[in-house]
DNA sequence: TCTATGCATTCATCTAGATGAAGAAATGAT
DNA sequence: ATCATTTCTTCATCTAGATGAATGCATAGA
């Protein structure tokens, strides 16, 4: 949930891949998950819950990764569609880009800050869940992600906040003229 | 939100403080904000919100490690409190802790590996906070925590489940004669 | 042992936000 | 430019879960 920097060995750069706005990347059920650096474009992940509703976990805008850090993490299949919402220029790697033998001491520095602030950004997102009203989550969505707000419909930012697309709408008419 | 083995150098091991039931380890708006590897006994984070309601972000039993990531990762003060439930040991510990040159390769690896699992069980629950019905959220709880049940009292698995206590009596209740 | 304070259960009521419907506005395709 | 599709807004209604109160149970302290 943040804007970071990834140290791109040659290997990983040959895993370039180009996605129309609408292509999906990833769809939930297969195993060896991937991960995906947006280099240009805008991607999102989401899953689909028992009664068909979409949830949208994150948004990743260029300079961002994106992918089903839990299943790569405990080496099972995925459940998150990953789709994009521009045209985008992806690279695409796997856990190793993460975590292993060949990566270098800065490497890894680099990579233990990009996911403490990955998990600084879902701690507040868990506390915001429970503890905040609606319209708290969304202004505290303005202030994050100020760019979004004018590349993603409405109705997808009320899905990464947790309410109906009708809600936003009252919240946002509520904030704009009382 | 995983059961971690971290690799404690000497100098660390030095900071072993002993607290009791009841006491609070961190207050919020304290700086330089510390983790904590609970060594023997169990933890809570949680915030009190904008109307006095406390929040449980989570719980930490003997070989967890709890603190305000999100301000350790930004610099900020922390918002959170992290007491005692049992008579606890815990090593205290700094940014340092997790990335700094001294690290070695094998350490990192292991710190980028607790932070990846982390990441995935804070992406599973805010998955379910916003997709899952209250329900759902806790026979979730019960499969991943099976040990805590018996030494956290349900009003606080409700604050940490983002329901109120009365509520998820009643959903016991269902659950044993449907 | 008794008493107090906190915890769990049940019920009756209330509310934030969901759902559904219908029109207006924006976007896209031909 | 025109028509079709999707998105946004507004309203009326519904529901999961919150709140508050009453009652019975524990655990803790003297």
């Amino acid at each position: 949930m943040e804007k970071i920097e990834i140290i791109l060995s040659q290997e990983t750069k040959s895993n370039l891949k180009k996605f129309k706005k609408g292509e999906t990347i990833q769809f939930p059920k297969s195993t060896n998950t991937h991960a995906f650096y947006i280099k240009k474009g805008l991607a999102r992940s989401f899953i689909i819950d028992g009664t068909g509703k979409e949830h949208i976990y994150m948004f990743a805008p260029e300079g961002w990764i994106i992918g089903d850090i839990e299943a790569i993490g405990y080496d099972q299949a995925t459940e998150l569609f990953i789709d994009c919402l521009e045209d985008s220029e992806v690279i695409i790697f796997n856990k190793d880009g993460l975590f292993n033998e060949r990566l270098d001491q800065k490497q890894l520095i680099e990579n233990v800050s990009l996911l403490t602030r990955r998990v600084g950004r879902l701690q507040r997102r868990v506390l915001m869940l429970m503890g905040s009203p609606a319209a708290d989550r969304y202004k505290y969505f303005l202030e994050i992600y100020p760019d979004l707000i004018n590349r993603v419909p409405q109705k997808m930012i009320a899905s990464y906040l947790g309410i109906a697309p009708q809600t936003l709408s009252t919240i946002r008419s509520q904030m704009a003229r009382p």
